[in-house]
DNA sequence: GTCTATAAGCGGATAGAC
DNA sequence: GTCTATCCGCTTATAGAC
């Protein structure tokens, strides 16, 4: 989309999101300049704008591949007439895999949000939006069919999301517990938040 | 400690950091400008630097107003020997209560701790990681005792930060639940989340 | 596609009148 | 303590040579 007509390979733009995504997680949009940029990706400002036409493009670029990406690869795995606690268990390993994995492009979408024009919000807000539903879509049917216990679908979807996703705080790839430690602990973190018997096979997996 | 030598009233300088607090929050630190406070206040730019010496300054006042105010109003509540239900519950209500009320502040002590230098980030962060330690040690206390079940006391102290935490990404002070349900809603949440059983009054208490 | 150079404006911060 | 006026560096974005 933010490609200039006529330009032809891709690798400069990508080294250029990939640089935008790191910068602006650690500095915020505003405060990222396309100098800094263009100095990251090692070229001249001006070789920028043969890309993206504008600052506003690379973000919007950088998340909607993100969103889009999260979303696909979630609805690859969801299924929407599973087992509750198969589907909530599947939600919980990819949601806080993917987040320690993308952290940087996480971080991005939770803050730079409010960076983006209204027209460009919406797309962003959107995906978002679908996403969320879903969670509360696997909880609600969870509490429907007699197998979660919760209070208020939307509530907890939000609580849910909000403690997974905060994984991405604290995260360090070399930490005290393996990516595959963590993903057990917040299963049963889940499980037992819906009022599930938090199974001897997650706690065996996390001991072994 | 922002203020200049020689002025001696508080108003305007009050007025100041609720701008700073507000825009902050809604635009990020970086993207609000010094004039754009200023217009807010209804003074002009010049007048700014008769209260902060410079815009940092202005963030760091709010910062360490707000993260000193959180914990000291929680060292007030909290009981280091009480049973540790009724600490969680406190620590709960208190937490979820504090961040639907300052929202903004909130807001902007997670995202802009990076925009503080080094020396203000250091006096911030200490403040925060004593409120982190001692959620941290609420949990594993509970969890010495045998009262909670739970993985790891740091990563549950963790997620349980972030899961009330979030509330501030979508509590509305006119949305569908009061403030009282959703304090109920999360100790609820939490109590589970650490093995506890939602006790009936709890229940009552979000019927009621 | 990348470079250099430049336009046009906003940014934080200061000086000095009142 | 606030005002107006100003400094000057840095910002996004463009123009045109190669």
């Amino acid at each position: 989309m933010a490609r200039t007509a006529g330009s032809t390979g891709e690798k400069t733009s990508l080294a250029i999101q990939r640089a935008a995504v790191r910068l602006f997680a650690e500095r915020g949009y505003a405060a990222v300049s396309m100098r800094a940029i263009a100095e990251d990706v090692g070229i001249q400002v001006g070789a920028l704008y043969n890309h993206f036409s504008t600052k506003q493009d690379v973000l919007v670029q950088v998340l909607l591949v993100h969103m889009r990406d999260l979303i696909e690869k979630w609805e690859t795995i969801y299924d929407a007439n599973g087992q509750p606690q198969d589907v909530l268990e599947k939600l919980v390993r990819f949601h806080v895999r993917y987040h320690m994995d993308r952290h940087n492009e996480v971080f991005i979408s939770f803050m730079e949000l409010r960076s983006l024009e209204p027209e460009n919000f919406s797309k962003v807000e959107a995906i978002r939006q679908r996403y969320e539903h879903q969670v509360r879509d696997v909880l609600e049917r969870g509490r429907v069919l007699g197998a979660f216990a919760l209070e208020d679908a939307h509530v907890s979807a939000m609580a849910l999301i909000a403690m997974m996703t905060g994984v991405t705080n604290w995260y360090k790839p070399d930490g005290r517990l393996s990516g595959d430690e963590i993903e057990e602990i917040y299963v049963a973190k889940a499980f037992r938040s819906v009022g599930l018997p938090v199974t001897h096979d997650v706690q065996e997996r996390r001991a072994g």
